[in-house]
DNA sequence: ATGAAAGCGCTAACAC
DNA sequence: GTGTTAGCGCTTTCAT
């Protein structure tokens, strides 16, 4: 298409300029926190003063780390595109990778299949790291030794994969606490996908709250979507006719239990309070705007990215976040 | 942090097995319809049979090509992380790029220093082609020669510049018409931001379709967001009391305008129908569900990454995608 | 058309 | 610690 394009000023320039050998300059550019030695700052300063800004492409070829952080997202759905929360983790892992002179890739895999996709991302030369989005412990498990180091998981973590988190059980907690405060006494939960660890939590939560309560538990098994807030909706209104609150895993469930409720004509709060879990844009915009636990997803997906951007600083690094409960209306 | 990782085969090993040169293999790879030369057969024969993925990395730093394409946004909004069309468009491009081994980046711009956006991605090395989204004329005309080839606009485009676009004057006729034909005489409209071109299609539907029925017109100036919508519904409510439509430039700002009316009580669609333009998750869940316009962002998406991707088969991309009328219960 | 050779810009052994 | 020497895997002159 165009004139080949040349590097501006290249690690050979600055190198030079500074009177020491490429390597050495490689050196003094790389090292964290090596010795102070006169020749390291002479080069530091060289390079800071000539503008030069190291080739992320020669350094992936020449070191064998790669060009970009994968973002690998387990489920069962098709299309992790259509999941807002799988789309704003891309966007947001785009703009940290940028940082860097990396790119950002999004790969699907079913679940089954999660092995697969860690043994095909190790070899991969192109990948420098990966954010696993929606880990199993199957998946934590199947994590290639090549990977080690170079992978961060959202969610559940090993010894061998660290993890960036949410506090999802004080979160949910908080959401049913709301619930038993504001005189609810038939809570019933539209519940995550089985498979998902850290989803468990919310589980866990509704015991506890429900337990501390003296409540009696109602919740039937559920999923990610709107139709399965649709299906728990109508599950639970035939089993538990004096419902007075419903806990949705995800804010999409909970629209759906939304609908279903509109639909018979039932008032939420009035009758029926209905509490979301993820604080999705869409929440604060439905009718009646959703109550829910909110996360910060952006800074997590900036710190997942971090975390496998720069290992050497991953300790410093934010690992776990908050999650709020948000008042809103329909709860 | 874990050992050196080789490529699995190289052209190295193609050629051998070939009984050629690396040049001649590498090029034998290469050429998209060159002659049908005996050996080129036997190369790529060879090298399907032994699996040769060519290393994206190497190629990038031989060619000068990049290794990541990056969707720049220019826009009012500090953060288009925010916003579920640029993170959905963004996501789309990760998954069209890692097909290619490549990586996307997301970066932002205020719409008055593009330009210098521009330049900034045209030296950059790793840069491999970019995808401007929320496209002005001043952004088109300040596109470097050196981003010629590479760079395609969402939206309007340009001599220089080619654009994958939706045809939203039909769409938004289409939405007008509707509002017309099921009954609706005092149309107003909240209108999209006027630095945006492509979004100035739905003011020219506007003004035709209302033209063509005899209709007056009532616009007001907008923006992208919720709070637009707002603000737009307040000013045509004291403007034009007798206003039984509003037509949204963005479903944000419909969600807006539904968010008024309920507040003061009016009924929708029973009063005053409200349409809103994007579809957006949210709009199929919104109370009542919004009347709006659709879009095949995903489609849109992989077709811009596929022209940067692969300029050689760009005619062959689609480069046009409709936009239609989803009829739902706000109008 | 093909092969030999010269890089692309950087990192990493290896000696000193 | 520092310089020297090899590459990383591919593309692209330049001769032939």
């Amino acid at each position: 298409m165009d004139g080949r394009r040349r590097n501006a000023v290249t690690l050979e320039d600055v190198a030079r300029a500074a009177g020491v050998s490429r390597a050495t300059a490689s050196r003094a550019l790389l090292a964290g926190g090596g010795a102070v030695t006169p020749a390291r700052e002479r080069v530091r300063e060289v390079a800071a003063r000539m503008g030069f800004r190291p080739d992320p492409t020669a350094r992936a070829l020449a070191g064998g780390t790669g060009t970009r952080i994968v973002v690998a997202v387990l489920g069962a759905s098709t299309d992790p595109l259509d999941d807002p929360y799988v789309s704003a983790m891309t966007a947001a892992t785009a703009v940290a990778a940028d940082r860097h002179g990396l790119g950002t890739a999004l790969r699907w895999s079913p679940v089954a299949t999660a092995p697969r996709l860690l043994a095909e991302l190790a070899v991969d030369r192109t990948v420098h790291g990966v954010v696993l989005v929606n880990t199993t412990w199957d998946a934590l498990d199947a994590v290639p030794a090549a990977l080690r180091g170079r992978i961060v998981s959202i969610g559940v973590g090993s010894d061998a994969v660290p993890s960036v988190d949410v506090d999802s059980l004080a979160g949910a907690t908080a959401v049913l606490r709301h619930l038993v405060r504001t005189g609810r006494r038939r809570i019933a939960m539209v519940e995550p996908p089985r498979w998902l660890p850290c989803a468990q939590r919310l589980c866990r939560a509704y015991s506890t709250v429900l337990a501390e309560a003296g409540l009696p538990r109602s919740a039937v098994p559920g999923g990610f979507g709107v139709a399965d807030g649709r299906a728990g909706a109508a599950a639970i209104l035939r089993r538990w006719p004096d419902t007075d609150a419903v806990f949705a895993a995800t804010d999409a469930v909970a629209f759906g239990v939304l609908e279903v409720l509109r639909g018979r004509g039932v008032d939420v709060p009035g009758d029926i309070a209905v509490a979301g879990f993820d604080d999705v844009p869409a929440a604060a915009l439905s009718h009646p705007a959703l109550t829910t636990a909110t996360h910060p997803v952006r800074r997590i997906a900036t710190a997942a990215a971090e975390v496998v951007l720069d290992p050497a600083g991953a300790a410093a690094v934010p690992r776990s976040f908050p999650s709020e409960l948000v008042q809103r209306t329909s709860a």
